[in-house]
DNA sequence: CCAATAGTGTCTATGAGACATTATGGG
DNA sequence: CCCATAATGTCTCATAGACACTATTGG
């Protein structure tokens, strides 16, 4: 088979965008307005122009369906989903993202979205999403919560400068767990490449002020922060 | 835009063929016979059929360029790969998958292959390969020597019955570097489910007779192997 | 003083890794 | 006996985790 009689199919990419609101491990969802799945809530995306690479069409519904911008958002391919008939509209390839950020702002509406909100992750239960994105849901997030075992990944879910509470916090978030403040401190603290001290104090919350810190240059994490307490 | 609107493409899987060759990590390459990149290297693939679930052409890929059947082949999807022209024919999105198994046969011919042959990994850096697929190469084998780390993938590089020793050097070979052998021994063995014990002993190579493994029911390594000795 | 949060120290159990030792087969 | 390989034991060091303790702010 040549690549001029080969099949052709639509190729579309879905983002599960990730962020930590109120302190509650949180995905964005929107609300089809048209069939199929009419008022299901459904991850963001959208097809792949012609000329347009994956990640720029990755970006692109990033900004236009989540109002997000390049900067401070982390993104990475999942898994690509291409099941016939996981879309009654016909043959699509879905390339899945997930993309990661601080504290991401309430969504705008869309063209072809009447509702978009964060919802929390522990909350999904309760819905019924479209298509398959229940599942790609699943795949995401637990890569996510993995990645946060052995890179330094959870930086990218709080502001430029942090706490080491902060960071706590976003750990306990994403895994659902409660963890030792003093150890969790000093195995953060002591990962080569993870956090950088800054000079600074953070403001007041009724106890010792907490120093700040920064992400530091290193991806990996090493040792690596196990989820086991 | 809409399902019918969106720009269709091309979708290919391309496969990652890994296995041991007389105690060598190696990669199964097919030269192509006609442009784009005529006479050079290239990592078995093709086209997804139109009514065909992306892991049942990796299976038929398998089985037309490699002969080698479902049974005893690991398969797992690493990316996709779909850069606006990284294939000059035109836009081609490929999902690559990778494949690891015990002691694979030597590669038959086909029908768009005049040379089919395992590669040791060690020995990539002296060929050329065609279209974006030295990249694919490294991102699937970088994905192939951190799971043996994490998972029970190792066994799937050997057949049913076999020693630790067998497995160690499957260890060394994909990572290229040496074990203690005493060390590797309880470590393997004391993982759970990683290793169900058999009543046979290994055919005599000049020492004392070495206990049968299987693989056992578990999936991940806990406590991982790790890479540092 | 107390409350609250930040950060450090201490103790124990466990695993990694280096290396020695024993076990079991064949010349 | 020797050799070769398999399997286990021992020792040291590092880290995880539980938990106690000190530090630093405000009220």
């Amino acid at each position: 088979m040549s690549a001029e009689t080969a099949p052709h199919m639509a190729v579309a990419v879905d983002l599960v965008i990730l962020t930590l609101r109120e302190g509650r491990f949180s995905v964005l969802l929107i609300r089809r307005r048209s069939d199929p799945y009419g008022q299901a809530w459904a991850l963001p995306g959208g097809f792949v122009r012609a000329e347009e690479d994956l990640v720029d069409a990755a970006q692109r519904v990033l900004a236009d369906e989540a109002s997000l911008g390049e900067d401070r958002v982390y993104l990475e391919q999942v898994r690509t989903f291409g099941e016939p008939g996981r879309d009654p509209r016909g043959r699509i390839v879905s390339v899945v993202f997930m993309a990661l950020g601080a504290d991401l702002p309430d969504p705008v509406q869309g063209e072809d979205v009447d509702d978009a909100r964060w919802w929390a992750v522990d909350d999904l239960d309760s819905i019924d999403l479209a298509f398959d994105h229940a599942r790609i849901l699943e795949v995401a997030i637990d890569r996510a919560r993995s990645k946060l075992e052995y890179t330094t990944l959870a930086t990218t879910f709080l502001p430029e400068e942090f706490t080491i509470s902060q960071l706590r916090r976003v750990y306990e978030a994403v895994w659902g767990t409660r963890l030792d403040a003093g150890n969790f401190h000093r195995k953060a603290t002591r990962s080569a490449c993870f956090l950088e001290e800054l000079d600074g104090r953070a403001a007041e919350t009724g106890g010792r002020p907490a120093r700040l810190f920064r992400a530091g240059p290193g991806e990996g994490l090493n040792p690596p922060l196990l989820r086991g307490t």
